[in-house]
DNA sequence: GGCATGACTACCG
DNA sequence: GCGGTAGCCATGC
């Protein structure tokens, strides 16, 4: 098996332009429910190792951003999902689980 | 090889 | 319903 943030880029590369997924969800495809902290980590590492990936379409189990911080600008993060087509109220994914994206699916 | 860390989640009062 | 607490585990020092 190779290093889990190998594994966690290759899903959230998977993430369908205007989806969104979660931490949970990522490391539940990966047999690791549990680890989903470190599925946040891997984000914060891939800023560095893959800038390409699509990070924003990342975020905690109820559709908040809570890794907006991490982003360049304040509103960087909440910016490319608006850009996608995801409406942002309050740093909170609106129709969350309608636009929610299983990794399994 | 032990210890601290963290973009989370679930549980409890 | 909300804030605090605990569990979890790969990675880096």
């Amino acid at each position: 098996m190779r290093d889990f943030y190998t594994n966690v880029y290759e899903i959230v590369d998977q993430i369908p332009f205007g989806r969104v997924t979660t931490y949970g969800a990522i490391a539940n495809a990966l047999g690791v429910r549990k680890s989903s902290r470190l599925v946040g980590i891997a984000m914060n590492h891939s800023h560095c190792v893959a800038p390409a990936l699509p990070s924003h379409r990342v975020v905690n189990r109820v559709g908040l951003l809570t890794g907006k911080h991490h982003f360049a600008g304040e509103r960087l993060m909440e910016q490319l999902l608006v850009n996608e087509g995801i409406v942002i109220i309050n740093n909170q994914v609106q129709d969350f689980k309608r636009i929610f994206w299983d990794p399994l699916d």
